[in-house]
DNA sequence: TCGCGAATTGGCAGCGCTGCCAATCCGATC
DNA sequence: GATCGGATTGGCAGCGCTGCCAATTCGCGA
């Protein structure tokens, strides 16, 4: 990207104020509707503007006001649909504002993600979104130095920098496992993806086992698939468990993408679901309830944390929002 | 967002080089390693910035000089997938640059798209990515007049503002009749999401339809729901249209995620897939193949599209790339 | 008609950085 | 030991806009 071509000269604020006969700083104030000015001299500037097709310069405005109108947003992936959910209620709730969302997205990588940070604080946002508790010193350290608002979505099992919002994985993970139980399921089963990247999956597992642990049965086999979740990773990662393990009679999922895979799987074995075995979810995205047997999950208000998060930065915030969950009973366990 | 705390005072450049003992352009040159300095000017320079904790002010840096090291980028939606997928090959080929993509959604409204236009326009991006072919004759205008380089990603049906990324939405239409056309289906069917504000779903329709009336048949009947797609729409749309129209032997869909729902809408009435109703989709998602009989469709390039996109950025850039598409058997049609 | 507070307005100094230019330094050459 | 070309370096003028302040104008009652 060396030889982008600088846009030439474009037209100025002074080019307005010259063009509509008035001073620089009424042109500011026009365009800002920010102080006082007359019927005259806004409809001569509107009409400068428009003919000129001006457009202001943030990166001047900024440099000049206090601070940019923007935020920094970091997530891990664009390609689990929690984070375009958490995005869409983010930016919605955003650009309400005028503010604009610079997305960053870290590939599940800390290093990435602390790369991330410093661009965009390069950027003098007023405020830094992150994905999870789970920082590198640096990160923290850039976040904190910036003396911007922070606040981190998702997970709420740790301490946070500043402002959390989100639900808690390990209570997920332990209502997924009680809900299991109480249906009377205990050859139960894990079939997940990549947990050392996705951190908020491992909660939940641990949340899961916690009970079933309590419960005395613990879980009898797990199969964890490696690179992200997606159907086919939880088509194979079932059908790899229930030929070591044909026993079970119930199988917890690192989400609804590796559940469907499940469910195809049952389906292309034969598998009664849930007579043969019971299949549980996580996320409760739209397909589920599409399915023949509504899937069994838990369902988590993306959109609302991506709300609550941008409400956080206008008001003082409380420093910890928690947003809950719904376990949805369905049809396949 | 009226509140927004400006950071307080944060180093400066002229600090760092106060601290280093050396001069601001010296700072400067050895930051973006740019220009000659010494060894030891080099070391000095990063000490301090180190003690300091010093983080660049890209709003001022991008003032003084020849523009941002940014782009904007413009998607109707982060629900579908498809955006998601082309933001992932996007911001991975720009950030391998040092370019920050900055993002706007516009909801699949061209009066959105005007104003995010705008928005971004105002950031002084090095180019700007818009989605799709059809725009307001304000954004045009808009895009224009910024000098910046635009391309237009996914779309091919029609003539762009400058660069075009992407494939054939009426092809893909008129290879999927086609394909349907060969295996000797001919009481076909349509299941669409609303496609006035999808029109890249319509141009993919239309090219269906012509197929079908070249070949003397034509459609027989078809449901569009309301809203964006999704399984549950895909579902209720094939109970509906089949309701209305038991005859039919295959059914489009706008895209896998309905192709999905009819799948499992299928699966509920016990109409055998393909032998009593065949399906076809679109976009080749990962689901498909995980089916027990894996979903005919349509894989598109979008990480492709995305990376040719930017890399459209840095060349002169031919003026429109065809990406293409390739048919997926499958075994639902 | 005059006076006065309020409304409106323009000038100008930065915001933090980069680009340009002239000054200084270095080692090596004669 | 003086000279020369290149490597290094610092100063400073903006980039386009906003915030502050002083100047000007306006409206209206006395």
């Amino acid at each position: 990207m060396s030889d982008f071509q600088p846009p030439g000269r474009l037209v100025t604020l002074s080019d307005v104020a010259r063009a509509a006969g008035v001073g620089e700083s009424t042109v500011s104030r026009v365009l800002r509707n920010h102080g006082s000015y007359s019927k005259r001299a806004g409809a001569r500037v509107a009409e400068a503007v428009a003919r000129l097709g001006y457009v202001p310069n943030r990166l001047a405005g900024s440099l000049a006001g206090s601070g940019a109108r923007l935020v920094g947003i970091v997530v891990p992936s664009l390609a689990n649909v929690v984070f375009p959910d958490l995005l869409r209620g983010l930016t919605a709730a955003l650009d309400a504002e005028g503010v604009q969302g610079v997305i960053g997205v870290s590939d599940y990588d800390p290093e990435r993600e602390e790369a991330l940070t410093a661009a965009l604080l390069s950027w003098r946002p007023a405020a830094l979104l992150l994905t999870g508790l789970e920082h590198t010193l640096g990160t923290a350290a850039l976040a904190r130095a910036s003396g911007v608002r922070v606040v981190e979505m998702i997970d709420l099992d740790g301490p946070g920098i500043d402002t959390v919002v989100g639900f808690s994985n390990r209570a997920v993970g332990r209502a997924s496992a009680q809900f299991l139980r109480a249906r009377g399921y205990r050859r139960i089963g894990y079939v997940g993806h990549d947990c050392f990247s996705d951190l908020r999956a491992g909660k939940r597992l641990a949340g899961f086992e916690e009970v079933l642990s309590e419960a005395g049965i613990g879980l009898m086999d797990k199969e964890i698939r490696p690179g992200p979740s997606s159907a086919t990773a939880g088509r194979a990662g079932l059908e790899a468990l229930m030929a070591r393990c044909p026993e079970l009679d119930a199988v917890y999922f690192s989400n609804d993408d590796m559940a469907l895979g499940g469910y195809f799987a049952c389906l292309a074995a034969g598998w009664a679901v849930p007579g043969r075995l019971a299949l549980f979810g996580f996320n409760g995205l739209d397909f589920g309830a599409a399915m023949p047997q509504p899937l069994a999950t838990v369902r988590t208000p993306r959109l609302e944390i991506g709300r609550q998060a941008a409400a956080c930065l206008v008001g003082d915030g409380a420093k910890r929002i928690d947003v809950g969950f719904t376990v949805i009973e369905g049809a396949t366990a």
